[in-house]
RNA sequence: GCCGAAGUGGCGGAACUGGUUUACGCGUAGGUCUCAAAAACCUAUGAGAGCAAUCUCAUGUGGGUUCAACUCCCACCUUCGGCACCA
């Protein structure tokens, strides 16, 4: 009988499916585990291998805690809203709402192809409307407790296409989808008050078992510093300035003070002779975009107002600038220049000839500022302090006198949420010309998103959704008077931000989920996805989470209680895989080819799970004949009834090895012992007998789950492999009976020998010493010392 | 610049807690089978020297600790990922 995926795939996908084999059940007395992979955006071009990659490798993960008798909860949806999807309606004429539904179709008959056992039962769609229903509950209940608010906020805007560009869309200060040139533009936009929980966020980071690469970038995301606010008075006013520093030690270096340019301040300071200048330079820095800004990075640019302030330790004259390499949504907008320790306030100084005064000692500041810490100089009283000390006497002495006082700033802003487009959840909200903004009752929830012919951007800046008047005008609910709805819709982070709940509780239309069943089942036990989603994705939707917690809806502060990635998947020549570079590899062909088990097996083997890696069609073969291999020894060797001891023994340190490697995620590793297993099985063919058969292919089930299953019933079998339990190792079977002892001279190899494992430090010895070649390097030098590693080595000194 | 990770054959990569460097796979060479080829299977395969036994050199570079270093410490180089004028 010849191994024949395509023919018993298909027949075994049929059998789970109609037996219901992957359901998790709520509440049962098994212990739960819940496993999570982020669910696929269900884009046109179809499943990606970079999918199959940690769909497999987690779907190997929870068969094989399947059958160590866990409750297994591995559920999948669609995260279906957002702009590829509005793209391609744009210019196709589709539909988003038909093209998701055919794209999701083919997504599923693809993921189906690959035999991964998901609940289907608990599917969920981010655009169903009995889903979103709940994702706009969250928004009201984020506006009830004061953390969703209106800002007037500056957007890419993009002036051929209309439309409001999020940061991702604009490549090169250009519009992605046409080329122009970005412009910012002035929209009032909703925001989230993330930056209230910014502490937590980090915080309980130690809650948790993130990999130290992921728990780095949110902390760095955050970029929380500790500081000092000090105001310098101006010259000639009542109004001071107010900046943030982390370098009080540094405050009697200051030679000027840099104001951004949307600083509040900048106008009344100054002056009429600067005037001109000042004004043009703020015009100049407002046509460049967030994009330029930050690109001009080498170049400071500033212009003088005119105006001086105080500084508080000296009361020296401090003139004041604008400079747009000021950042004015944080620490206040202004910066206290020191150049002689700060790197960019050394350039700015050598730019526009300010005076650079050292107060740390330890560099040379006619060469370069010296940003590290030091000793104090020319700062009076504080003279011959480390900086450390400084920084505390200085910051107390400021307090002292009102003028300062410690503080923390966050690199994190609040969260833009709205968005001007279609294809997106609208926003719950009612503007009334008398009331103001209303929330829509909950009552009336979901908002549904009307069925539209036209989803092409307005002049105006407004989500198309403006242009359907028998949608926006609406009646408010608070005075019955006429109003319109809001138009503006929710980012694609919406609809992902709580799903992995919805999947405890996918049909509830009461609640967003049972409380019962979401203790049963949070926090998720293990997430993985990929590593562009470990910043942005896993923030915003731990915020959320923490919120519902705030407001006694989940039953614990963190979602997600250990975090992986997964490395992605490159083409052959080492690229992205892009249609443009014509390097796509389709998981339907390799399925068709050589089966999915080959494909599943493939993308564990082909490398650390965690690294990127380029696909490697040869490798595919490679794996195909593993299987082939398998297959064929175990049909040879069904009737053989007993195994040796080594056989046995071989079999017990591979399910050691799986064990072991499976929770480390060494996927890599355990198919590549699994195959030194059957090549050591294939070499003592009558030595293989039906209980290590057996044995071998529950080892290999979670990696194989169809060629197993065959194999399984192949054997007689009625019942499924799935269902069995998974073997344990015996350590004492595991156990070898002889080893290599390495005998070394000076630390370097120079004979071997196959001794008995309890061999004694005196055997080992006499064994060496008496062996000839070691004689022979020994000599008639002196042994100086003789050292002996049981089980490995012995290493004689002379 | 800051944070995180990595550097081992022709290639992807193994190596537990410091103890045989190069597992497994790919590729290559030779062989078996065949009229032939493909497939499959078997054998060999770090580099250099030697008829051979065997020896020397090799884990980015330079030092160090140790009986013994891919592994630990110090300095440097390179690559990748994230953040980035965040004061």
């Amino acid at each position: 009988m010849k191994y024949n995926p395509q023919e018993i795939e298909k027949k075994w996908q049929k059998y789970w499916q109609e037996n219901n084999f992957y359901q998790a059940e709520d509440f049962s007395k098994k212990p739960k585990l819940y496993i999570l992979i982020e669910f696929p955006y269900p884009s046109g071009v179809g499943l990606h291998v970079g999918h199959c990659r940690s769909y497999s490798a987690m779907d190997a993960i929870v068969r094989k805690k399947r059958m160590e008798g866990f409750n297994v909860l591995y559920p999948i949806g669609w995260d279906a809203f957002g702009l590829p999807t509005e793209n391609y309606a744009i210019k196709t004429g589709i539909h988003p709402q038909v093209a998701t539904e055919k794209n999701v179709a083919t997504f599923k008959r693809q993921l189906k192809s690959l035999g991964l056992s998901f609940d289907w039962d608990r599917e969920i769609n981010t655009t169903d409307p009995k889903y979103y229903k709940w994702t706009q509950w969250i928004f009201l209940q984020l506006l009830k407790k004061d953390l969703a608010y209106q800002a007037e906020i500056p957007v890419n805007w993009c002036p051929s296409c209309k439309i409001g560009l999020a940061n991702e869309e604009v490549i090169d200060n250009k519009c992605e989808r046409c080329g122009a040139k970005v412009e910012q533009k002035i929209l009032k936009q909703w925001m989230f008050k993330i930056t209230k929980y910014a502490d937590r966020l980090i915080d309980d980071l130690d809650k948790v078992d993130f990999w130290e690469k992921i728990r780095a970038q949110q902390i760095n995301w955050i970029g929380r510093s500790y500081g000092t606010n000090i105001d310098f008075k101006l010259e000639n006013s009542e109004d001071k300035i107010s900046v943030f520093t982390t370098r009080t030690d540094t405050l009697f270096g200051v030679t000027a003070m840099v104001l951004a340019p949307e600083h509040p301040l900048v106008e009344k300071l100054t002056t009429k002779e600067n005037e001109k200048q000042v004004k043009k330079y703020i015009q100049e820095s407002k046509e460049k975009t967030e994009f330029e800004r930050t690109e001009l990075e080498k170049e400071k640019t500033g212009v003088f107002t005119g105006s001086y302030c105080l500084n508080p330790v000296n009361q020296e004259k401090i003139p004041v600038w604008v400079g747009d390499y000021v950042v004015g949504t944080y620490g206040g907008g202004a910066v206290m220049v020191v150049p002689a320790h700060d790197k960019r306030d050394y350039d700015f100084a050598k730019k526009y000839g300010l005076e650079i005064k050292e107060v740390i000692s330890g560099g040379d500041i006619s060469k370069q500022a010296f940003v590290d810490y030091g000793k104090l100089v020319n700062s009076e009283e504080f003279n011959g302090l480390s900086s450390e000390q400084a920084i505390e006497k200085i910051t107390q002495w400021l307090k002292k006198q009102g003028l300062g006082k410690k503080t923390v700033q966050y690199k994190l802003r609040d969260w833009i949420f709205s968005r001007q487009h279609y294809w997106g959840e609208p926003i719950p909200i009612i503007h009334c010309k008398s009331c103001g903004v209303v929330p829509v009752p909950e009552k009336d929830l979901p908002v549904e998103l009307p069925f539209v012919e036209k989803y092409q951007p307005t002049d105006t800046g407004e989500s198309p959704l403006a242009r359907i008047s028998e949608w926006v005008n609406v009646k408010c609910p608070k005075c019955g008077g006429e109003a319109k709805r809001e138009t503006d819709t929710m980012p694609n982070w919406a609809g992902s931000n709580w799903y992995f709940m919805r999947y405890i509780d996918p049909k509830n239309d009461k609640a967003l989920v049972d409380k019962k069943k979401l203790k049963y089942w949070m926090p998720v036990d293990w997430y993985n996805g990929g590593m562009e989603h470990t910043t942005l994705h896993l923030l915003y939707s731990r915020f959320i989470y923490k919120f519902l917690y705030d407001i006694k809806i989940c039953p614990s502060p963190e979602p997600y209680q250990k975090r992986t990635s997964h490395g992605m998947v490159l083409a052959e020549d080492g690229r992205k895989m892009s249609k443009s570079f014509d390097n796509v590899i389709n998981p339907d062909e390799i399925v068709k080819t050589y089966g999915a088990d080959t494909l599943r097996i493939y993308e564990m083997f082909m490398g650390p799970f965690d690294q990127a890696i380029a696909w490697n069609p040869k490798g595919v073969k490679g794996v195909f004949r593993f299987l082939e291999k398998f297959w064929r020894l175990i049909l040879e060797c069904k009737q053989n009834e007993k195994s040796s001891s080594e056989i046995i023994r071989a079999a017990h340190q591979l399910n050691r090895k799986i064990d072991r490697d499976l929770e480390k995620m060494k996927f890599n590793t355990s198919i590549a012992a699994f195959m030194e297993f059957v090549n050591f099985a294939s070499l003592n063919k009558e030595k293989l007998g039906r209980d290590v058969i057996e044995r071998a292919l529950k080892m290999l089930a979670p990696f194989a789950p169809h060629m197993t299953e065959e194999l399984w019933h192949e054997l007689g079998f009625k019942d499924s492999i799935h269902k069995q339990a998974w073997p344990k190792h015996d350590s004492k079977i595991v156990q070898e009976k002889m080893f290599t002892l390495i005998i070394q001279i000076n630390g370097r190899v120079r004979d071997k020998i196959e001794v008995e494992v309890n061999l004694s430090e005196k055997k080992a010895k006499e064994i060496a010493l008496s062996r000839e070649k070691i004689k022979k390097w020994i000599g008639d030098k002196e042994i100086q010392k003789i050292i002996f590693v049981p089980q490995r080595l012995i290493n004689i000194v002379i």
